[in-house]
DNA sequence: TGTTTAGCATTAGATTTTCTTATCAAGGTT
DNA sequence: AACCTTGATAAGAAAATCTAATGCTAAACA
């Protein structure tokens, strides 16, 4: 049983353009017998004939021209394959999915969003907000290509990159202003105000804070760094917050924001992705950026 | 330097589908091993991983899916190749390109025309009127597949079909009806009216007649066998014509037609072509076609 | 926490395909 | 008629591709 093949159809493009068979074969670099006798299978895979030989001229038959316009469009889209290939290759392009902890994307994605269309043109970011257990779920499911979150994750199978530290703040009501602050392993006993269950930042919190309990506690949860400020700025309690979110949160609550000394809390956020992506090197490129976006949003939010 | 190949592309569509090395091989028909090379062979090809591979699953990655899109349509384009190639195998299809001397095109073509769309759905017929030594030029260019032409033509490279034979008839001026028909011999003595120089029923009616000189002569040719037929029906001379065009151009003037007896002038149409074409087989079906057609033409002159 | 299993990669040797070289045959040309 | 030109064919060489056997890694299991 004979197959096409795409030496075949090169083949017969070379025939096409040349009329001739020992210049075709020349210009596909082999001999004429090679060519003939792929020129013949080809026709005999197709059970009629593509040329009409004569001592003169090699000439397409009626049935050759309609195959030809075929062909000519199938190289070109194989062509154009090695030319995605090519483009892809320069650097990272496409559609990327990124998924971003909540207490991360906010102020984050504002900075990072048009460095990286400056850093890769190419590059269709499609991110996603949503709660780190959540992302590892799809990370894994390959619904998504990697994620910022906050480390350790040390999840089977899933390689992890650092990419910056931030410390956390200490939000309080704004006539707390200059008092004293207190030590973070204090807190557990003040009014402290969290995230609800499943955010990172809930748990890092609490490790500081020396928080046992990781009872929901009516009132006191909220469901993002905005409500939790705004509680404070109510007078409801205290909390922490990530240093990045730090100047655009306060911009919107009467409350004030400060340092710990002594000990001070922080995490570390980082690029995570399956061990088995091949896209390993070009996360470590896109690493990059984002350590460059969120070192300058790191910047940015200190400036308040 | 690697190349890529349509087996890559198939094995590729497998491993797409299937997300799975040992059941894509197992679809191709080959072992797992075979299929896993020319992956990465592709994969090296193109300079990027198609594949991202995991203990437990075979997922495209983003560039991967880029290159499934365009890898269906070639696939797609190539199987259609086969089918392009079947519905042609099946019989005349596609364009031809036919011509026709100018003493037969008028008349047969409206039997022809719509008799070959009967037989050959699929073929788009291409009919050039001229006369035989351009139709021979433009047959031995490649521009026509097939002409139909008086025989015998004897070109080098040119095989002849005959289809049938047809008998000229002598066009007088309608009093002269009754009249006795001279001998065909005889008429290079009368107005002799003939076609201009080209075209070959000039060369045979001349030959019937024992017309030597081959001079252009004033007045006396005309560019098609109508006005011919309107110069005898003017009274100014007489003609013959071929039988197959005799009923319609009787209609259109005072003339008489007539048979001639003893020696009867005739000739042989035939449907000829390059003896390199490919299409020999399919030109002898054409020809019952044209046969049939020819012959209902000449009955229906017949039975004015 | 070691063991097993599943599944892709790798290797070596066999097989098939494709190529080159040499030669033929048919049409034109001189 | 001898001679080119040019495509077809054949035989052996080279290259590509396959199978079979095996390795390796990560997940699953016990």
């Amino acid at each position: 049983m004979l197959n096409i093949t795409l030496k075949q159809l090169r083949y017969f493009e070379a025939l096409r353009l040349h009329e001739h068979f020992g210049r075709a074969a020349d210009a596909c670099a082999v001999t004429q017998p090679a060519l003939s006798v792929q020129i013949k299978e080809l026709e005999q895979t197709l059970g009629l004939a593509l040329f009409e030989r004569s001592a003169r001229h090699v000439r397409l038959t009626s049935f050759g021209e309609t195959v030809a316009e075929r062909v000519s469009d199938i190289l070109r889209s194989i062509d154009e394959l090695s030319d995605v290939a090519r483009a892809a290759e320069a650097g990272l392009s496409g559609r990327l999915r990124v998924g971003i902890i909540p207490t991360i994307a906010p102020y984050l994605l504002p900075t990072l969003i048009p460095n990286l269309r400056g850093a890769f043109p190419d590059l269709e970011g499609q991110f996603r907000e949503t709660q780190t257990p959540r992302l590892v779920q799809e990370l894994q499911d390959g619904r998504l290509d990697c994620a910022i979150v906050a480390l350790p994750l040390l999840e089977a199978g899933i390689e992890e990159l650092p990419l910056f530290e931030e410390t956390f703040l200490l939000v309080r009501s704004e006539r707390e202003a200059g008092t004293p602050v207190p030590r973070v392993e204090a807190l557990g006993r003040e009014n402290l105000l969290l995230l609800e269950d499943g955010h990172c930042f809930r748990d890092q919190a609490m490790a500081f804070c020396k928080v046992q309990s990781s009872e929901p506690r009516e009132g006191l949860d909220g469901s993002s760094l905005s409500t939790l400020v705004q509680m404070v700025g109510a007078g409801i309690g205290m909390t922490l917050i990530p240093e990045m979110a730090a100047r655009v949160e306060a911009r919107a609550a009467p409350i004030s924001l400060s340092r710990f000394e002594g000990r001070v809390p922080g995490r570390s956020i980082g690029l995570v992705w399956r061990k088995t992506s091949p896209l390993a090197d070009q996360f470590r490129e896109l690493a990059q950026v984002i350590k460059t976006a969120g070192l300058d949003a790191l910047d940015e939010a200190e400036c308040q």
